[in-house]
DNA sequence: ACCTGAACACCGTTCAAGT
DNA sequence: ACCTGAACACCGTTCAAGT
């Protein structure tokens, strides 16, 4: 067993740089044209035959994932690191703000995102588990310090964050409005007090 | 001047019909795909020609207008109702989940009609401004009376409540936590009082 | 006045043929 | 082992020709 079955065999190099090649160009394309980007066209201004597009990324999400990949295991890394650094309620919110921030990079990004959830064959699905979780722990965190409502759960909280990243993406007109409304859910999720 | 110029000129008998075939048919195959179903389809099973289709409505907005306006003209009248009849927050809230309801109704809906708010061109647009303008003065009604914070407007709320429509729209999975999203983003509605 | 469907310019996806 | 692009089955939209 010198071998292992799922070792990363060698790609030969005109593969891999056309992997690269897409990669760049689809990173232009969804930046103009979102999400929903022509991959007829990711394949003409990457000069690769069409073929070879659905070759590297058999689906459009495995495209987006391989797209969005570093940003998710950057919002992984830092859900832990203000897990340790900062207090509950501050550290959910400063990591919120940065998820905001990056499920919306993309026209139509955070729709992809949202969708993924129910669709665990989409490589979009593994990619943001990780991420997920992360917040998961932060929002778990934030509900023991009794900062936090507790009859909300991280998939709630991750779809209520996405929500208000789409509003921006169909309405610009209230994209200013985006960190506002973020507060208002925020608010939403202190704890009840019955206050009458 | 008998005869006003914006008066509605008779149509022709086959006209009448075919818009009324085209609006019949179009329910059922927007409830099947959705808002971005296929106009193509829609004008096959309508058996008409094609053109015939985009003659009676010019743009997909034109023809979800002609499905919705009975909805929004509802809406619209609901909200005076409630404005008359319940006191102010009980009214804003069962509005909203009128509401929240009826801008589901289809798949893809939420963001056509949330995206109709940028677009001033679009029908539905129009269709949708008496709707929101009672939901409006209830908002304003609910402010006036302190039961919710000063510091949003009607097309905050608007966005907000269509955002969670959207949820369901595109996470099956969490479809039935939609009540209580609602009402956690409510929640963030409340006054803001100083309790530090 | 209205209807029709061909025509045009696009898609996504697959796959036989090439190197 | 990988690349290519034609082929297929769809779109939305327009418009000349018909009644």
């Amino acid at each position: 067993m010198t071998t292992d079955s799922a070792a990363p065999r060698a790609q030969r190099a005109d593969a891999q740089r056309n992997y690269q090649r897409i990669l760049d160009i689809a990173r232009i394309v969804v930046a103009e044209q979102g999400t929903e980007a022509s991959l007829r066209d990711v394949a003409r201004r990457a000069e690769v035959g069409l073929g070879t597009l659905y070759r590297h990324f058999p689906t459009r999400d495995a495209l987006l994932e391989a797209l969005m990949r570093e940003g998710f295991e950057r919002l992984a890394a830092r859900a832990a690191a203000l897990g340790e650094s900062a207090p509950p309620l501050a550290a959910l919110r400063e990591w919120l703000a940065d998820f905001a921030v990056g499920s919306a990079r993309y026209r139509g990004l955070s729709g992809s995102i949202l969708a993924t959830l129910s669709d665990e064959e989409s490589p979009l699905h593994a990619a943001c588990l990780a991420m997920r979780e992360g917040g998961a722990r932060l929002l778990a965190r934030a509900q023991a310090s009794g900062d936090i409502r507790d009859d909300i759960d991280g998939t709630d909280l991750f779809a209520l964050v996405t929500a208000v990243g789409w509003i921006a993406d169909q309405a610009p007109a209230i994209a200013r409005r985006q960190e506002h409304l973020l507060s208002v859910v925020l608010d939403g999720l202190a704890p009840r007090n019955a206050v009458a």
